[in-house]
DNA sequence: CTGAAAGCGCTTACAG
DNA sequence: CTGAAAGCGCTTACAG
């Protein structure tokens, strides 16, 4: 029906006020009288009025919608990021426009520039490794790790992995094998960083798998380190540990009742696999929370200081352990569900 | 340094002509001498002029965004839309604008809403299982089932079910099981219906994990079915097929040596486990495609027609059989690795 | 507390 | 082929 939308006029013609009269009361200002303006907002109702985002943005500058740049939106890791933007975002009424910086570190620039020419007013990039963002015009809000310069909010993922260490150390493990995938990743490098501090008295040895030894050959064979006596394997990210749990139980090594493997990020397949997956999970909704407060007042103190970077919060969120059945080698716990909701494996496919 | 951009009125006086002219020229209306048109555009890229959205979108009506509506972003097929859209849609030169109908209709309701008070031109709706959606005043393009009333695009999951069922048979397979979870799901009877009948010739038992008897209990057990001489199972979806061939790998049933399991969407993970998941994939771009070119046109038709679910296309894109490792009983098959891209693994934590 | 007026930066008939 | 003028729907000083 594409019924034309009434319009701020409209409203003042009908109470016979101006135009101004109803901005002024619709956006809470406060110099109408609160009879005046209840009557407004009424009327506003009645006629379902919906403001022209379009003007509002054309005259203040102010697009009300912010981007999201993702390294790469097919990352596992992503649909836990963007809900959790998504959701902060709707709260804070603003809206999401997303750009994947796919691939190389142009399209990140490309996708940026993509955004700004849409007018965002501000964005939350999460960078490419090893990439840093300059100033763009608009104030940005990074999410890395806390090491990285310019980052804005992150989880604390040493802590996480300092959690994980300990817990395997309760568990009796002595001889651990950390595996990472980036031997530069700032993150990879803070989650076993932690891990290692929280084994300091056990036996612990860092494989990278981007490591030239590794790239050569078939690369990494967990049955080969289980017979050296490792007991435990700590990857750094939950798709690693399928790997290695998946290898192992082909190989006849049963998890946890011989070995143990453990993962981080929970993404959705951690709780579905058997044993599930002990893994360090990030509170998205936290880091997201900080990320657009930060956001949002270097967007409405703009005006003033020159945008930049958001370096306001700098936060480090915790993260925390889920402890579920991979936790051998002999089996003492006995897992608890996680109480946090896991990706509903109803509406997989419909 | 947020330098205040070029506006048009900037290269109209420099150039020292009027402000029509420029805007003709720029956006190639045609109504301007070659010539002229040419130092415009070359002013207008000296000056690194960027035409404001906002105002744009205030004069025409159309803002150059389209929202993109999930029934949940934790979807982990949600990265393989998102892309393939997002990327489709630049492509098109539209901004995608995500919102989450996370829950509840109602949800999916306000998203949408919320979607049109920023004033998108149109939408993509992946509706919830058994959802319609109405005339919102916004052309509409819905991904769901062919089946589906108001479909505009989707996969050919009977297709697709119906080449891993004779991949299956040709394989030797006579005892098949389908594991379904949402009995009602139209996506999943198409699969599963697919499969059913390329396998016309063998046994095949449908199970339905939310039927009342799967429910309650422990629900479902591949042992007992293998037992019972099943010796390939048809999940409708990877997830549900990880369940399963780590449910069997722990029970010390080998595949794809003893069994075989297969699932559909080529999550990002089928290509990580041992033994690497048979899987069937959509052609996320080539649904996408489709469905920006129809919105597109829709939006660009909207003045005459009354909006309205775009229905121009109904296509049917056929699915890809990923044939992997899992494809017992025999293990006559070596599993082809897939040509087509992975989720980069790299990128999974920085 | 309320209103008249200007203007955000474009595009689009309409003239010439 | 080019230009003058109006207007999209708001908000924001500025008066009263």
């Amino acid at each position: 029906m594409q019924q034309r939308p009434p319009k701020l006029t409209e409203i003042a013609e009908r109470l016979d006020i101006s135009a101004a009269t109803v901005s002024n009361a619709l956006s809470g200002k406060g110099r109408v009288s609160a009879d005046l303006a209840k009557r407004i907002r009424e009327m506003a109702d009645e006629l379902g009025y919906v403001p022209s985002l379009s003007a509002r943005a054309l005259r203040t500058g102010l697009t009300g919608v912010i981007g999201l740049v993702l390294p790469d939106i097919g990352n596992p890791l992503f649909p836990q990021i963007a809900q959790a933007i998504e959701n902060a975002a709707t709260d804070a009424g603003l809206g999401v426009l997303i750009a994947d910086s796919r691939g190389s570190i142009k399209a990140q620039t490309e996708a940026i520039r993509h955004l700004k020419d849409h007018g965002v007013d501000g964005m939350i990039v999460v960078p490419r490794r090893g990439t840093r963002v300059g100033d763009i015009g608009c104030p940005v809000a990074m999410i890395d790790s806390p090491s990285t310069p310019g980052n804005t909010v992150s989880a604390d993922h040493w802590g996480g992995g300092f959690l994980l260490g300990e817990h395997l150390a309760a568990l009796g493990h002595r001889k651990i094998l950390l595996i990472g995938n980036h031997r530069n990743s700032i993150v990879q490098n803070d989650r076993l960083g932690g891990v290692r501090a929280a084994l300091a008295a056990a036996t612990t040895q860092t494989i990278w798998l981007d490591s030239p030894s590794m790239a050569s050959g078939d690369g990494f064979d967990a049955t080969h380190w289980y017979a050296d006596g490792y007991t435990a394997f700590v990857t750094v990210s939950d798709l690693q540990a399928l790997n290695v749990l998946t290898h192992l139980q082909n190989a006849g090594i049963g998890v946890p009742a011989m070995a143990s493997v453990s993962g981080f990020d929970d993404l959705m397949f951690a709780s579905v696999v058997t044993p599930a997956l002990t893994t360090v999970r990030m509170d998205m909704p936290a880091v997201a929370d900080i990320a657009i407060a930060a956001l949002k007042q270097a967007i409405e103190t703009r005006a003033a200081a020159d945008s930049q970077t958001v370096k306001a919060a700098r936060d480090r969120v915790p993260m925390t352990l889920v402890v579920r059945r991979s936790t051998g080698p002999t089996q003492q716990e006995e897992g608890k569900k996680p109480a946090f909701t896991k990706t509903s494996e109803g509406e997989l496919d419909r």
